[in-house]
DNA sequence: CGGCCTATTGAACGCTATCAATTGGAGTGG
DNA sequence: CCACTCCAATTGATAGCGTTCAATAGGCCG
């Protein structure tokens, strides 16, 4: 495997403190193990443990393995994002690419060893971990609390405000991931994603590209649609 | 409000290190809120930002609130567990006494501020933070991809794991959480955990003593029921 | 022992899954 | 550039699981 000097200085502008003495910057880097990940392929970390991944560039899902052809989206990961990926328990875990990605993969306990006493890193990362159980958390209301139409509303505005682009004061999505993908996100089955979408392009609150291209006019509206908690006083 | 002295250093005992100086250790405390929690009471952090949780003693429910009636349960909490609250986003957060509680809270932002330097601090909230997440993605996973027996089974074996208590060969739990709060972390309705419990009896795979008590036959036969991942060579 | 509230049990409805057929987007080769 | 092919996505019809509504039973506390 080649030495990732590129992408690990992405990483590192990311993560690592800027006043990390170069010891340990190569110690970090020499953890590191870069992959290109082409759009459909999976990591898969079975037999290894926890692990700390860093999306270079492209976009991944985290996918949890309930049982065959049974499997639950954990969380989607856009280019600059670090994660992490669980070690398997009661069930297993992989990383797939929803299209042509460059990621870093650490090995979670490595990882944590050379970074004890650099409270730098370690912030980082507790920001980004926090940030992803505040996302785990919000999913874990939509998916037991909510209705297919209102799942659909949250996730196209999580995804406006992670990947949304204002154009002509419209907020445009182009969505890397299948509709497989986001009723495997949803708790759902592609057929009712597909029911609800059509149901919102009738009710004039999205238009529809493509496969992939969605056009939101109506943010406020989508934001009515999933039953978020009423800003109230 | 008193100055936490015994509860604090319940708390210090497992999250600061040993090694911390007195200085850093006293103002730790100075950040301290203890609050005594009498069951069904709650603790309600609207208007303030993210907290950190300890609970010194009792057991809590983290409870986001979609809206009106319609209340998702985040995650429970035993005495000795640290975990975060989140600032109000979408929802609202409060935390609640399944039984008479001792309490500890900071703010999260004060707290990570003064643990910055801290090293060990962070290691540890590092740690607790990706259990958190952990048991939250199996949660997600359950409320989306899993059928009412199987969240029943997956909730059995999972408080078994952490206040099961065995007894003459049999595995026994004092559940401190009524029928809704179980409905509530599962995204279910009382009438359905309660059938599937029902259900379980009528099979022997449980027994149930009064309202909380509930003895595990067999906990293979609940880890079957459970639709985990099947251990595949 | 009596009252209250939680839990259980039953019947009917509704939302989403499932099964099945059709449409259409994107890539390929002529 | 267009026809062809393949597979994702859409649309329709039906079935099933869990909810909802309603009534009864039972644990727990005074």
């Amino acid at each position: 495997m080649i030495t990732p000097a590129e992408p690990f200085q992405r990483f590192a502008n990311r993560i690592l403190p800027a006043n990390l003495s170069d010891t340990v910057y190569f110690r970090f880097q020499a953890l590191a193990r870069a992959s290109r990940l082409a759009k459909a392929h999976s990591l898969d970390f079975a037999g290894a443990g926890q692990q700390i991944v860093f999306v270079v560039d492209g976009a991944t899902k985290l996918v949890a393995h309930a049982s065959e052809s049974r499997d639950q989206i954990v969380a989607f990961q856009f280019a600059g994002e670090v994660f992490t990926v669980p070690g398997p328990d009661n069930y297993s875990y992989s990383v797939s690419a929803l299209k042509d990605c460059d990621i870093l993969a650490f090995d979670s306990a490595e990882f944590l060893r050379l970074a004890s006493s650099e409270a730098g890193v370690l912030h980082h990362l507790l920001e980004n971990t926090t940030l992803s159980l505040r996302r785990c958390r919000e999913k874990t209301i939509a998916l037991g609390r909510k209705t297919a139409g209102e799942r659909i509303a949250v996730f196209l505005v999580g995804m406006a405000e992670r990947i949304g682009v204002e154009q002509d004061g419209r907020l445009v999505l182009e969505l890397p991931m299948s509709r497989r993908d986001i009723s495997d996100s949803l708790g759902l089955t592609i057929e009712t994603v597909s029911r609800q979408l059509s149901k919102l392009r009738d009710d004039g609150v999205i238009e529809t590209v493509g496969r992939s291209g969605v056009i939101l006019n109506a943010l406020e509206s989508l934001r009515d649609r999933a039953g978020f908690l009423r800003e109230a006083a």
